[in-house]
DNA sequence: TCAAAAGTGTTAATTCTACACCCATGT
DNA sequence: ACATGGGTGTAGAATTAACACTTTTGA
């Protein structure tokens, strides 16, 4: 009885989210072979024998991107539709990562083309993404913009370093409204463990010089911010 | 290259919450064979062919407590560690579900033995639940705990009809904390949406007669209630 | 008449929102 | 000098938290 039961392959499919050019964007690959040939899909792959899920997930992301580190990971959720992959019975779990802007390093060892694309072009586009891909991404963008109201996640967008308004400019493209700026800096500075001063200032965004701020624990905190 | 993947078994499993004698307490069922033969799980089993995820949760619902509406069931996570089933490399994708006071109906058709024990004992109890269950069962705590906080989920604790009494007592039980009644009820019964009347009254919790609730849609709404 | 729970009113504290306003830089 | 974004102050609105008080029943 052990041994009878019905085999799955399990895969790992990954939406990863980054802001480049004030835009909201997921890394797709195109794929090479049927079914779906030369649509984008999330990047993804079989879990191996002996990997754990989300260790899965890691190496899927070091393999699309060259980076082993600097990203968010959560699992966001399984998807298992029995013919969801026309090729077999498979469930993928799908995971929701953010990563600041890593511009050059996308095209990773995988031998497959991959860009950053627009998620609203993404999503809005006909055909769409590749097997149950669109609906993946839909529900990591809803994730996202929910977490960044309770988390300080917002930050897993910026680089090492960043200024308030850096910072705010990544809750405005994500929630895609304004936020008034006086009290949005209010609200993250005062929020404890959000924000790490590094002590050095920048003129990068012009005006003032800014404060630089480290990233604190991402997960756990939660400041209530405001998509209106 | 199609057929050369790793085959996996998938599972469902279920953290079933209920409130019984103002105890929050999960349905759990003796394994009768190795492995951990005699230790309490949660219910579940193998997805099959073609049935889709959420089906097998509902199916294994419908198995464990004989009856096939009235809860709430969505996915809470998937755990798929390598030794996590010491037999074969598995794959669960638990569910969470809440479900008002079924009392009698719980010795489903399953032969297994099939009980309520407070959530608490569960988890505090050593050696614990079999494989990860006890794992699963502290997040599905912890998911709980929180929806409860910004959705109406905690009607799907009530039976049919309820006072906001017994929604409120929900809450005391799910959160281990008092609630101010008076503020409770302004909060519930001024979001729209949450609390549909029925027009009739009950004394059945003593006192002045209380106006009888349904449910809502579940789903969607938030009202932010409060935890201390 | 009393206890017990339902439900309404009220007030002070807190938090949110929308701005006015000053600061420190590059051009 | 001035445009630009950084950052602080503040007043009014809205929300929350705490609790006094009235209502309606069963015992």
């Amino acid at each position: 009885m052990v041994e009878d039961y019905p085999p799955f392959a399990v895969t790992v499919d990954i939406a990863l989210l980054t802001i480049r050019a004030g835009e909201l964007c997921a890394l797709v690959v195109r794929r090479g072979e049927a079914p779906y040939r030369g649509r984008w899909a999330l990047p993804g792959g079989f879990v191996r024998p002996d990997e754990d899920i989300e260790a899965a997930a890691l190496r899927e992301l070091r393999e699309e991107t060259g980076l082993s580190h600097g990203f968010h990971v959560e699992q966001l959720r399984t998807y298992g539709a029995p013919r969801r992959d026309p090729r077999m019975r498979t469930v993928t779990v799908a995971h929701l990562a953010l990563a600041p802007d890593l511009t050059n390093p996308v095209a990773g060892t995988d031998a497959a083309e991959a860009e950053w694309r627009a998620v609203d072009t993404l999503l809005a586009a006909r055909p769409g993404l590749a097997f149950d891909h669109g609906q993946i991404l839909g529900d990591a963008l809803e994730r996202a913009r929910a977490k960044l109201e309770y988390t300080p996640l917002g930050a897993a967008f910026c680089p090492e370093e960043f200024t308030v308004g850096e910072l705010r400019r990544v809750y405005e493209t994500v929630w895609g409204t304004a936020v008034d700026p006086r009290n949005f800096h209010r609200k993250v500075s005062k929020t404890p463990g959000f924000l790490v001063p590094t002590g050095e200032t920048t003129t990068r965004d012009g005006g003032r010089p800014a404060q630089l701020f480290r990233r604190g624990s991402l997960e756990v905190l939660s400041p209530p911010l405001t998509r209106g």
